[in-house]
Parts: structure tokens; sequence; C-alpha cells
DNA sequence: ATGAAAGCGCTAACAT
DNA sequence: ATGTTAGCGCTTTCAT
């Protein structure tokens, strides 16, 4: 890349001239701009961010930090960050940690040693917040994790509890008595919540989940699910419904139904949680919670931005409420048992 | 953020001093050393990237321009492309396009104002590299893009003529006679490869598609794959299988197929383009052609470091095998025709 | 209307 | 073993 001394050098004219007037912070003869401009667009001239960077302590970058960037919820997420931070004239740095919590201070101290201006930790472990070095003063805003974690750090999440609340009212109001969870990784806060809401609002319900009919995936990806559901419907095969703590542990549970003969809705309601955008077009289509995924985002860049250009500070709230989305994955409990026997010989002819 | 000065000053050492303790490239007193590193300690200090790439030019950072970050197949591509570089010690700045082809200029721009080390232009416009600034001397790899349209960057990328063939291959052999396709957008050289190459492998099999069967899909989307399949299986009821542009409009498909109540694979085929991840799991599984993401993704960083580093280059071979993955959404041609005039009147029902 | 020079945080000669 | 200084590309006083 050529500097502003090429530029300056080409048109004849000092580097102060040429950056004044490219910013128009002072005159400048029409005579000597012409030539300025002649030699901008001759040398494909850009002005160099890190320069500016160095001289304001502002990259006009952010860091995001995400757990799974293959995970369509961050995806999605991190595009309506993207776009919020673009229209800001902000540049996104993602890093992803590939679900290795040791990756997760590497990659915060990174963010940290490239300067960006502000730093979301968006769905990482409860305890990266801990990583953001002593003397950091930048912004860091804490996305889709519960506050309990965020160090007083800003947070932006859904009601995570209340989504779990509303599954469990959605299940029983479909006559449900013989209900499973499988629940996110234990160790983090969101899927706690989740499940919290979900076993209160059943307990509020007088069918409270024993032990025995939930399972935790150890993680928030399909395979993941896929493996705990099997183990959960083969040793549960009484139930009639399953609370997942995101869609794509629901998806899992789908196939691990579709692989045990399990017909969805009839014999088996399946219920996730994020309204990812495919759980509205694949077969059968998801009944799940809805996050506001975009408006997550664009609050999270606003947060960051807001702290970033102090001024006229409206009031975020950091709450985002969730809803209840039925589609084709939910349907009134049977009420005659399921053929448990036959279930069984298919699974055992299948092995 | 603290500085070396700071750290310097607490260390009561020089900021060389400093320097070299933290690089190691000079020897300093055991004694010396040890005050810095507390200095360091309590101050969280981290070398600024910033400054370091004013001195060295390089700012450890690659810049990755994608038309639809929340299309899985470039969330795939991007975590391959990620780790990639993050395993080699780079940073990855994405930019999404939000498949506005106006953006690209804009955001090719910025990549380059943030003085990125080599720029991967992942699924672009086919004259996106032509918004490289005149000047620019660092690498650019363009992936996942016909070379036709790469302006002499080096390119790395399926076969994807080559897809076409293979998929133009699987439904003759099932035995479909009436065959549709279902374009990409027509600007884009590597929807028109695979379209290219599945036309003519059909032509060979004595099997033309005729213009009348086929649609294009505006962009590589499933809203814009279903609004074409609407269309095109209700024009064509004698269609028995669709070859599609790419996996989410192969969705679109089954999306429209359900509406239509045709079933999938009994009354129609549907074979995709990409194999991304839930193509393997969601109900039916997707009968597909597989490119090679994370290699892809591998490949291009790859390219870009290797340009950058130049020592011992191993040649890098730019076009990757595709390859047939047989799942449900795919089977033999029935054998007699559909019955066309009860889905004629489903569908006046539904209107 | 235009220039010269300082300085952002750091590294790497060049001293001592 | 440690310190001094120039300079990366830019903006911004402070001159002229």
């Amino acid at each position: 890349m050529s500097t502003i001394n090429d530029v300056a050098e080409l048109a004849g004219v000092s580097v102060t001239t040429v950056s004044h007037a490219l910013s128009g912070k002072r005159p400048v003869a029409i005579e000597t701009r012409k030539r300025i401009a002649d030699a901008v667009e001759r040398l494909g001239y850009q002005p160099s961010q890190l320069a500016i960077a160095m001289l304001t302590g502002r990259t006009m970058t952010l860091g995001a930090l995400v757990p799974d960037i293959k995970n369509p919820f961050f995806g999605e997420l991190l595009s309506a960050v993207e776009s919020a931070a673009d229209s800001r004239g902000y540049g996104t740095i993602v890093s992803s940690t590939e679900l290795r919590r040791d990756h997760e201070r590497r990659q915060v101290e990174m963010l940290c040693a490239k300067q960006v201006d502000a730093i979301l930790l968006i769905g990482c472990s409860d305890d990266a917040a801990g990583f953001i070095p002593a003397g950091w003063k930048a912004p860091v805003v804490v996305v889709d994790q519960m506050p309990d974690s965020s160090q007083g750090f800003p947070t932006v999440r859904s009601d995570h509890e209340r989504g779990g609340r509303i599954a469990a009212d959605h299940l029983c109001q479909l006559g449900h008595r013989e209900v499973g969870v499988l629940a996110g990784p234990p160790t983090m806060l969101v899927a706690a919540a989740r499940l919290h809401g979900f076993l209160d609002q059943m307990k509020t319900h007088g069918l409270p989940v024993p032990r025995t009919r939930r399972i935790a995936a150890t993680q928030f990806t399909l395979p993941s699910g896929l493996k705990a559901a099997h183990s959960l419907l083969t040793r549960r095969p009484e139930l009639t419904a399953i609370f997942c703590a995101n869609d794509l542990i629901a998806y899992g549970a789908l196939h691990a139904a579709s692989e045990l003969d399990i017909d969805v809705p009839r014999d088996l309601s399946v219920i996730g949680f994020d309204d990812i955008f495919v759980s509205s077009m694949v077969q059968p289509t998801l009944t799940t919670i809805h996050q506001e995924i975009t408006e997550l985002g664009r609050r999270s860049v606003a947060l960051a931005v807001q702290a970033l250009a102090p001024g006229d500070a409206q009031p975020i709230d950091p709450l985002l409420e969730v809803s209840l989305v039925v589609r084709s994955s939910t349907a009134t409990a049977r009420t005659q048992d399921r053929p448990t026997q036959s279930r069984t010989m298919n699974n055992e002819v299948k092995r």
C-alpha cells in the first residue's frame, strides 16, 4: 500500500496538506485539492487505519468471541452484530473457541492485544470474563450469558428461565405427563437457567420431572444431543415429550427418534430453544422458544458503542423477552401408551 | 491498556530492556527480568499489536469477505478458515456483504484500510476482485469462485462442474427421466459451472433438460429456493427429480414439496450441493454433492500464508474433488405417473 | 493556503 | 547488561 508520503510527493505538496485535503478540516486550494485527488486515485491510496488508530486510540474494530461459529445460532447472532457494527463504522474480529475452554484465555488476550475498541463475550464459559487482563479499559459486553458470570460487565441476554417456563406450559397444555429433558452442558449458567425455569414450572403444574427422565448433553451441539437423546429415549420409552436445551440438541433428538422409529410428533413431542432460522424450514418444523437474535446482536453493539462514545445515552434494556413458536414437532399427548414392546424389538433388530 | 512505558517505569528500567526481557532477544539480568515480570503482571500488560504492526508491517490479521454469514456453508468455511489462521497465529476479520453487491467495494476497502495481511474473497461476486485497490500488495486469495473471475489472484475451489455431472449421473441411475433444475443466481459463475456440468451430463445420458424445466433461484438462500421451487413444481407436476444448486435451495424445494403435498423421495427426488452439516441430520437427510469445506478453508489460509512467508512452499492443489453422498431425499423414479390431478386440486384448495 | 515537527507504542540498530 | 534514539504512517498543534 502506498502511504500519505507517496501521495504528497506525487502531488508535490506536504503530507499536512494531503491530510487536510482528505479530511476537509482545513481549506485547501481547489487546484491543489485536484492534484491530490489525482495522486490518490493513481496510487489507490487508503489511509492506514493502523496509523490512525495509533493516534486516536480507536481501531474502529470490535472483537467478538463465540464458542462455536458453526452453530447457526451464533452465525445469526454474529451476522446481526456485524451489520450493527458495520453501520456504525466498526469492523468485527470474530474469534471462535471451537468449544475449547482453554482457548478462551488466549483468544481474549489476542483481542486485547489487537486493541479492539470493545469486546463482546458471546455465549462463552461463565468465567471467560475473568480472562480480561487487569488494566483493560475498553468496554466489555457479555452476551447471552447469565449476569452472575459477567464480573460486573454489562450484559445482554434473553430471559432464559422464562423460556423454560413457557416450554413447560406448552407441553402441559398439550396434555403431556411423561416428560423428559435434554439439558445443556451442566456447567453453563444459561443451560441451568433454562432447565430451572422448565423444571420449576413443571412442578407448578404438579408434574415434577424426576432425575431419571433428564439427561444433559455435554455440548450445545447436534451430535451431543443425538447421543444424549438416544440414551434417554432408549431408557425411558414412556416419554411422550422432551424439552431440549437448544435447537441443535432438539435436532439430535429428532434424529434419535427417527433411528428408534419413534414418530414425531405423534409418539413424541420435541421442543427446542433459540429458534434458529432452519427450524422454521426443515421437516418437521420445530416448535421452539424464540429468541430475538437480531435484537440481541443490535443491543450488544449498541451497549458497546454507547460506552465508547458517551453522549445521548438512551438506556438499553438488557433483558429480551422470549416467546413460544408452535410448529409441527409438538402435538397433543397420545391417550394410549406407545407400543413400547415393538420399539424395543425394532432396536434389537437394528443392531 | 498500559503501555511498555508504564512497565518500564514501574520496573525502574528502560523500555528497551522491557522489550528484550519479553522477547528474549537479548540477555537480561535475572533480577531485572523478575522486576519486569512483576510489573507486567500487575498492570496486565500486553504489547500492542497495533504498534508492532506499524513497525513490522504485519497485522497478523486475515480479512475474509463472505456474502452471507448466515449461510451455514460459509459458517463452516469460516470456522475452518479461522481455525487454520489461528493455528498460524493469525486473527480473522470477518465481513459479510449480506448479499448486497454494493457493499463489496466498501468492505474490501475497509479490509485494506485495516491493513490485513491477506484478503480472502469467499464466494463473492465475480467482479469482487476488481475492488482491490490499485497499489495493494498483500496476497489475495479467491475462494469458492471460478478462476475466470479472479483477476489473476490464486484460487481455491471445488470442482463445481464435476459436481453437477455426478448429480446428473445419480439421478439418471435412479431412472429419472423427468428432471428439473433449481439453478443458482444466473450471474454467479459457480452457479453456472454446476448448472453446466449437470445439463451437459444429462445430455450425455440422452436426457437433455429443456429450459421449461429449469428455473433460477435469485440467491443461494432457502427462501429464494422455496419461491423458485414452488413455481417450478406447480408448473411442472411431471417432474420426478430436481437438481438444486445448493443445499439451502434444496431445503426450499423440500419445503415447497411439503406445501404441495409431494412426498420426498417417493414422488420427488431432491439433490443438493455443498453438504452442509445439517444436511446429514434433518429429515429427510439430503442427498447432495459433498464439498470438502474444511479443506477448502485450510488451503485458502495456507495459500495466503505461503505468499506472506515464502519459504518451503509446497505446492497447494487449488482444485478440490467433490463426491456424491446418497441419503434419503433421492430414490428410484416412480414407474407410474404421479396423480397430477389431485395435486393441482390441492393447490387450488389451498389458495 | 501551506509546512515543519511532535508524538501515538513499539522494536532495533547503535551506543555505553 | 542496559540505555538512547530513530522511525513505522498518520493527525495535529504551531508556525509562516
